[in-house]
DNA sequence: GATGAATGAGAGTTCATTCAT
DNA sequence: CATGAATGAACTCTCATTCAT
């Protein structure tokens, strides 16, 4: 019955909101387990310990379900990852930042990274379009590509296309969050470092 | 009743194997449409203009015909990129052509790439594991990790992790392939030349 | 999702327990009109007047469902033979209640039984091996062996081995079970007082 | 595209005839391990190597396959009993001689028995009826019927019922015939010895 | 005579969703 | 607010049968 914004512009209600979290909690851990594709409503309820009926009432359908667990976890990211890009002085080290702590926040949500991944790359809306598109992704990457722009304007960056310099490192970043899910063992600490040396590296100047 | 290497050491006859080509040219063009979650049986049969059971008949089952459709274009990208990186002379020219090759593929097989990938992120085994695991990513990486030990020994790339490096530089491969999917309008060739570079940069000797 | 014996110590609600006596009901109507290889799911609904998803719902699969409706014959019958047996004063009266009762059950739940024996006759496990095996004819043979053997000891019956005595029982009773439902003006009254005397004598001491 | 009677008046060929009985051998096989339900004609060709459409070439369908699968072995079992009971003397003998034939024609064809019976007891026509239904019981039980009616004629025999005792002596045969398939160990010989001596109790003259 | 290929119906099962209580 | 019950569509897979070669 309830959805993202709410229209009545109330507010939901703290048990209500409490709800919501369990569910998308639950979620989070049946996908990171069996897959987007494996994780039905009734494990997902089953796995929470509460009826079927209940994710119903609380979400539109499962559509919903899986865009909020995203927006959640997009949020709360964006909430990590902000102050420290902020707080950094110069171009070159507010790179750096953004590249250190996002990975910091996949290590620290291993789960629900791998998660939000499975959603983002398989729910499709009625006519078969990805739900989150390329459009999405734009305003991911605008802050960071901004970012590079401002190094280059501020002459700490050499020349590259700051759009595929942005890519590049969104690549390098997901590309961590899905080997943190395949690889058990993966060494995320020191692969922060070599892409940290790596864009470092790339956004050089030529000569000097 | 027929399986991948047909155990029995019978070969397949030429119309069966054109049969699989064509079913699996089919699933293709359906999974890259509706993604892997809505690619149904009868969707690709469908497409084909064929009947369901056609597809039941030349292969064990759905997860057959994925795996096949998977090895299908692994062994192709191989027959494009081993060439060239053998071609070229130097550890430096050798993984700039893996790199230039390994997008060249992808930019020349756009609905493959997108159907290889929703696959080999998606299929899993009757216990919920994913089918194509990292180990099976190892041996992809492995070649190119040995290409840039070779470079180190001979002095010509200074010092990284070449275990990292090689993962930067699938990251980036396959980051490419998602992106080529997503976004209608990417212009591939340019990122080849930005990848090239940010690799060129990554591996150089240290001083000079 | 529910299963026989309800795991996790729940009670089944009436209205439940309802619906899975009334889709056996449907299942032994169907079973004992068109035989066990063509009872399938949909026709069972279809006759139940429910869709085919209520019965998965309330049963695990085929299986479960032929497996209880098996359960609960046996149950029902042993509710009807045992008391007679233990009312019966002596070894000999208490082997012709068995048969007498046997027959009476019979002729009273002609489909039910004409549905029990096809399931039991056709249920397979996934390795092809029958489910309701001879292992399990012993927990039905045995209380008769033992009243065979009883008579015996009490010197009541005859020499005669007592095993191959409760075979024969069981078979003239299950044999008529199957005539019941072949022939539809079977005498089975007759053939009670036939099948008793057949007994009786066989059991009797040698000379007198 | 043949069938039983062969209308056309013409005789079937030897290697014909002979891949007949290859495909009935094979049938019984299959049948006999997997039960009838699972015996498919795929199943069925593959065991006996060679392909599905040879058993339609040879027969108008499974049904007429099942059909002939039966009467060979009605036919063969008739062969074995029918001189049997000839060459006995008197009509305990002969009743004595029918019982033991038949059971020593089980105990030889054990697997072949198997399969009958399952075919049997599952092969019903379009309307869902038994195709070998009571009315085929009654050419197997009249000329026991007769054989008792005779020796109760003669004096040789006391009252009863001959019908219901042919019943019992045919329940008590095909009774063993189950078990044989059922109890891999079941002592057939000591279980002849048995029923012999039950039929011959049953049927003696009163006093004496 | 025999084969491989194809069909189309029907099987059991799972699932998101709806609804009365 | 929450539940259990029910629906109906879609899924994969198996099968007997047909047919061109």
């Amino acid at each position: 019955m309830r959805s993202e914004s709410e229209p009545g512009g109330q507010q939901r209600s703290f048990i209500e909101e409490a709800r919501r979290r369990q569910i998308i909690a639950s979620a989070v851990e049946v996908i990171s387990e069996v897959g987007y594709a494996n994780a039905s409503l009734a494990r997902i309820a089953e796995h929470a310990g509460i009826s079927k009926g209940v994710i119903s009432y609380h979400f539109q359908g499962k559509d919903d379900l899986m865009t909020q667990l995203v927006i959640q976890l997009y949020v709360s990211a964006a909430e990590v990852v902000a102050p420290e890009v902020i707080a950094a002085v110069g171009a070159r080290n507010r790179v750096l930042a953004y590249i250190e702590s996002n990975l910091a926040f996949i290590d620290a949500n291993r789960r629900y990274v791998a998660a939000l991944t499975e959603v983002v790359r398989n729910l499709r809306d009625a006519d078969g379009q990805l739900h989150f598109a390329s459009s999405d992704e734009s305003e991911i990457l605008e802050p960071l590509v901004a970012l590079l722009r401002e190094g280059q304007l501020e002459g700490e960056f050499g020349e590259f296309d700051p759009v595929f310099m942005g890519k590049s490192i969104r690549d390098a970043i997901d590309g961590a969050g899905a080997r943190v899910v395949r690889e058990t063992d993966f060494d995320l600490r020191g692969y922060t470092a070599h892409t940290a040396r790596l864009f470092d590296l790339a956004t050089r100047k030529a000569e000097e």
